[in-house]
Parts: structure tokens; C-alpha cells; sequence
DNA sequence: CTACTCTAAAGGTACGGACATTTGAGGGAG
DNA sequence: CTCCCTCAAATGTCCGTACCTTTAGAGTAG
């Protein structure tokens, strides 16, 4: 309600500052039940119509919201995350991309030997391996269950890291230096199982993605990973053009998809 | 070059006019060289500045031209050579890849006006549309239920075409001249209805993937499509490498990857 | 209590004007 | 001839207004 005043000297248009501003009160759960009219804002925040308009319409496009003729603009029902395909991606980046606040919860992350994954990741059998078992939720609420093995050799550094709050790939960077520059993962469409359907809390009757991923730093195999996403809040998305290929979607400037 | 009058009387907005105007135009062959700007746009039709942006900003979004800061606006990249691609590409281009006999039982092929579908299109709402659902096997096991609604005035020559051993992308080139060259999907994971469990003759308990896909040519809305998957003859695979882009590959059973 | 009608409110469309910022080309100085 | 500056042109931003269509709810008639 706060409705904190734009800066009309930035260099930043007003109707960007005004989309981030509604992103920010959304965060915050403030429009849990309804949104506001667009002449509401107007008042609000002093602006023209105009202006509410070109932010609203760049929520609209990144299905932040919904809008009808004659009602109100609605908060789209559980903001789905969409997940550009194709490249070495970040669930965390998209999940911030969304506006969505986000934690884990650790479940597990310890050092332990895997003889299957070893084997998947091209190792000995008694490799030490980096075991993180993450219960990653977005808005409060679990949106995938995580589970990753990485070469205690290369993943040592990352024992001390704290992963309620940050990105595995930010650590791997930092803490280790590695930059993962390969990969392969295949995605499955699952049902899940009672046990892990009460783990996400997800409805019955709802399906998951199954990802596996093997990702490799200049040749050495860094993670082996499974996910399971909830799919009732997630979904793949690809744009393509000819002769550019699988692109990623973008999120900044002026370009408007309809969702 | 006519810069054909605009009807103010018609219930699809003048924006929308405009654009698919110009994007005749633009197929045409019109723009070969360079784009009109707003300005000139706003002289010939006799509309608003306003209006004009609106419909550039469809076009920008549709990936069709592109605008700068001070400059004309231009027509975005020459749409070389075209292939379709993403998810269903690789899917039915796996197929043959693996192997496996495929062909599609043709459910319903008909022409018909739908509201929804049309204005997912960017099309008004009585535009005839060419409708197409195949129940596509491979191996003689139901693969997909696919779903496709393209606009009846560039997709009348597909009407005499048989469609239980043909691609509709191989159709659309021969019959009617048209390559894809643009397009965006998403896929979500789902629990198949029964109805659609027993189309697929899949088991239960088996997920699916359920995904949604626009295409567009040359600037023109050329279809709309639902497809259904079944998820325990498919999946995903998706292979990245830093500074090559990526691509889409499909794994059935065993994966198949082309290299 | 139900069903219909009417109306206020909200978003969609379209018009107008004004200024800011960037680009690109032309002209002048060296 | 080259480099730099200036300036017109084009798009981006922002404001204001008006009217139309749809929605949802209040009010009324049955």
C-alpha cells in the first residue's frame, strides 16, 4: 500500500520503475486476493493511464498478471515459472526472474561414495562425491525436489556454503572457480509418487518433470543431477527463429508475447 | 505500396489492421530494402501515431521487424532457410530416425470458425480455419494426439492432402509454399485424462506431456497446435556446450541422439 | 427466492500533443 | 581528404482526453 514514489529523474522510464515497484509489492504478497485497477495506480503514483498501461502490459507478458475487459487485472493463478529450454540454466535464475522469493530447505549435504552415479559421471566407483539433497520452494510453497552429486575433488570448497539462499551454480563459480561449459539432460514427464507428491505438496491428479542432468567444466564431469519439478508450477518454454535456432526468451525491453 | 484503406467500421481493431496489412505487404516483397517509419505510416493510413506503434509493437514481438532509437524501423533477419524445429520436430524426425514405422489416423479434417484459437492466432474471431487431428502411432503403439488449427486462407491446399503418412510441414511447403520460420511452444507436463489415457492406449499412472505451439512465416500467424505425448515413450534431450548454441535432440526408449 | 434489467466501473481502443534521446548524414574546419 | 560538430529526423517516453465494450453487481419485477 506503501505505493513508494518513482524517481522522474532516472534514467530508467517511469513505466519500468512502476513494474518493478508492483513486482515488488506482489513479492510481498500484498494483491493475495486482488489486484488494483489501473486507475487506481494512476492515482497512486501520479502517472497517466498511459504509462500504467505499458507497465501492466509487460507484467501482462510475463504472465505476472491477467487481464480482462471490464474486470480487474488478477494476479495470474500460481505464477508458473517458465524455463527456457536448451541452455545450461539456472532453476534459481528463473525462479528470481519470475519475482518470485525463493528458498531451500537441506535435506541433505554430506560426503559419501555412489557406485551408480560414479559410474554415470565416468569415475571410479569410489569416488568421494559432494551430496546435496535440496527441497527448493518458490513463494512459499515446494516447486521441485533437487538432488546432486559432484567430485568431492573439485566440490570440496562448496562444504561451507549455506545453499538456503544461493544458486549451486553461483557457489560452484565462486567458491571453486568452475564454470560448467557442457552438458547433456534428458526430461521426462512423470507421475509422482506418493511419497514424493507429499514431499512437493502438490495436488493429486498432477504430473512432474523428471530432469537428469550431467554437466561438464572443460572436459571434467562436474554434477550429476536429478530434479523433479512440479508441473502444475513449471513449464518448458522455447522461441526459434530460422537460421538462429532455439533462443532464449527473453525477459527485458519493449518486446510483448502474448503468454 | 496501395497502403490499402483501413475499415473503421470493422470490429477488429485498426491496429490490428495495420498489421496484418503490412505484413502483406511485407510478403509482398514490399519492404525488401526498408521499413516505413511511424510517421509515414501515420500519413498513409490516416491513423494515429499511436495506433501505428501498437500495431509495430506486434510485429516487434512477433519477431517480424526491428526498432531502434532513432532509427527507421527494419525488417528483422532474411528468413533463409526454414525448417521446422523444437520439441514436435524432433519427435517426429526421431521417429524415422529410430527407425519405426509411423503414421496417423486422421480423427477430424475439417474447416471451422474458433474464437479462441483465432485470437490466440492474432486473427478475428470468424476466421475460417483449417482444423486437423491425428492420432499419431509409431510402431503401431499411439505416440500423440495432435491438434492443429491453421487459418483457412493459407491452408486450403492442404484439403485434398492425405495426412496418415505425410507431415503437415512437408505438405505446407509442396502445397502451399510455406516454410515456417518463426515460432514459440511450451510444454507441460500432465496427467492425461481418461479419455485421452484410452486414445493412447497408454497404462495408468503414466504422465504425458501436453504441449502448445504458434508458428508463424514470414511475419503470418500460421498455426496453432496442441499436442499430447505420451511420457513413457518420450522425452526431452536437450545437449548444450558453451559459445555452439544448443539444440534439441529426442530420446525414445533408448536414447537416440543424432549427432 | 429467482430471474431479468439496468447501471457503474473497468479495461480496450483511438485520438491528440509535447518533450527526450539517439541516430545518421551533411557541412565546416583542419 | 579526414575528422568533428551540428542538426534534422526518427523512435521512446509521457501526458491528456474521449468513447466503446465487457463485466459484475445492484436493483427490480415476477
Amino acid at each position: 500500500m506503501a505505493a513508494q514514489a518513482l524517481d522522474r529523474s532516472s534514467a530508467q522510464p517511469l513505466w519500468q520503475q512502476l513494474q518493478h515497484a508492483l513486482v515488488a509489492r506482489l513479492a510481498a504478497g500484498e494483491f493475495a486476493d486482488h489486484f488494483v485497477g489501473e486507475l487506481a495506480l494512476v492515482d497512486e503514483y501520479g502517472v497517466s493511464r498511459h504509462t500504467v498501461r505499458q507497465a501492466l502490459r509487460q507484467l501482462r507478458s510475463d504472465g505476472v498478471i491477467v487481464a480482462e475487459r471490464g474486470r480487474q487485472p488478477r494476479v495470474a493463478p500460481p505464477p508458473e515459472i517458465q524455463q527456457p529450454m536448451g541452455a545450461l540454466y539456472s532453476l534459481f535464475a528463473s525462479v528470481e526472474a519470475a519475482g518470485l522469493p525463493q528458498h531451500s530447505v537441506v535435506r541433505r549435504f554430506d560426503t559419501r561414495a555412489d557406485a551408480v552415479v560414479a559410474d554415470r559421471l565416468g569415475l571410479d566407483a569410489s569416488t568421494p562425491l559432494v551430496y546435496l539433497e535440496r527441497l527448493r520452494l518458490a513463494g512459499d510453497e515446494p516447486l521441485a525436489l533437487d538432488r546432486v552429486w559432484l567430485p568431492a575433488a573439485l566440490a570440496a570448497p562448496l562444504l561451507g556454503a549455506d545453499f538456503t539462499h544461493t544458486s549451486l551454480y553461483a557457489e560452484l563459480a565462486t567458491r571453486a572457480g568452475i564454470r560448467l561449459d557442457r552438458g547433456h539432460e534428458d526430461v521426462h514427464a512423470v507421475v509422482p509418487t506418493p511419497a514424493e507428491r507429499a514431499q512437493l505438496r502438490c495436488p493429486p491428479g498432477t504430473a512432474a518433470f523428471s530432469i537428469n542432468r550431467r554437466s561438464l567444466a572443460q572436459g571434467r564431469p562436474v554434477e550429476w543431477r536429478h530434479t523433479l519439478v512440479r508441473g502444475d508450477r513449471f513449464a518448458l518454454a522455447a522461441d526459434f527463429a530460422a537460421g538462429t535456432g532455439y533462443r532464449l526468451t527473453q525477459a527485458e525491453g519493449t518486446a510483448v508475447r502474448s503468454g
